[in-house]
DNA sequence: TGTACATCAGTGAACGCGCGTTCACTGATGTAC
DNA sequence: TGTACATCAGTGAACGCGCGTTCACTGATGTAC
């Protein structure tokens, strides 16, 4: 489902090579990489550990904290990595779908679901948990408002101005994150044929 | 949010009377209302324990183990009530919306919303992990299908026979878990006024 | 009516595990002289 | 060109904690005789 991201890089001995001088954040790099990995198989926040990650990576579990303070900070790194990757993926989907602004809507809504359901981990862990851990909110509370200004901004185009293209983004938004969260948490449910269930949906939800 | 369920019984002496012979059942509903109050608060599967469960009831680790195998076993005990309550209350909400049929489903979605956002614990318990840990499935697949079933055969009679009523049902269910886990987990969000976005979705999902 | 005994309902110590966090430490690599 | 030294990048042992699970145990309460 997932994806190796990167591998660890190992010296002939199996053990990790130590950064030369100057280049200390290639550590900081594995690390993240390596939590990406875990959470994205796991998908549970709750789960990733100090150690497991150091193990991942190869590395003495102390040696994280050179660069994290503490799990929080390492996991809020993690998440926005992913909502990087999401909000790409959206907007790619988006492009390649042309000029048309309901050609537009109707591909970012395949391209949501689809990344939620081939990437299970990394959805949940962008969005069952709150973003961040009360202490940090502030610098990044923003993260991932633009995934949505970017849909509101084409159904806003889509329906014109009679309609309230915020309140019809916030049900494109809800009826999406509904069908992958279920879908994955209730996999043995009979679900419709997915393109039908979308595009039907699309369909009530713009007139 | 969640108020406490029933206290646990206690001497005065602040320790648990042992149950009279015969009455080996007690510790068992004991057991459950104290997994049932920690899952409620802390709405996390994970970070239930034993030994907290224990705690909770006042009555050693080891004892949790004459009524059940292990966590899971309890934890489904729990998920089992919580579904109950569940099909309850939405039940409960259609039946004193009266003979119309769209009333009813109106009614049905709102208490929906309302139980999930006023029962956030209880609500994370019963949707954000698989029913069952894989090995218990079999006796229980069928759990909360009555809730989903309920709301299918109204939709039916509202829409007639010539729409999917079972599609509509799903794009229901979907939409209103959306609103609820996305309201919990984004509670900074600028979301709009939450009866005016149900009645709305309702008007457009149903022709 | 009295008592020995089985059984029921639960206890408590002990185990090994993975965890976060602390602390003093090491050893390679650049740099100043 | 050689060398002493500071610094960077990381290590490893140790701590106390909560956990699931095991095992032999206890003590009250009914029941058979």
């Amino acid at each position: 489902m997932d994806l190796v991201e990167s591998p660890a890089v190992e010296s002939p001995a199996g053990r990790r090579r130590k950064a030369r001088r100057g280049e200390g954040d290639r550590l900081r790099i594995e690390i993240v990489d390596a939590a990406s990995r875990l959470l994205a198989t796991t998908g549970e926040v709750g789960e990733l550990s100090l150690r497991s990650v150091a193990r991942e990576v190869g590395v003495a579990t102390t040696s994280i904290y050179l660069h994290f303070r503490n799990l929080d900070e390492l996991v809020l790194a993690v998440k926005i990595r992913y909502f990087d990757e999401f909000g790409e993926t959206l907007d790619a989907a988006a492009m390649s779908a042309g000029e048309d602004m309901l050609s537009r809507v109707r591909a970012r809504a395949h391209a949501y679901i689809r990344y939620g359901l081939e990437h299970r981990g990394r959805y949940r862990v962008l969005f069952t948990s709150e973003m961040l851990p009360a202490h940090l909110v502030g610098e990044a509370t923003l993260i991932g408002v633009e995934v949505f200004d970017a849909v509101r901004d084409e159904i806003a185009e889509v329906v014109g101005p009679d309609e309230d293209a915020s309140l019809l983004a916030v049900h494109f938004w809800t009826a999406l994150h509904g069908i992958v969260t279920l879908r994955t948490v209730r996999q043995r449910f009979p679900w419709p044929d997915l393109d039908h269930e979308v595009n039907d949906l699309i369909n009530r939800l713009l007139p």
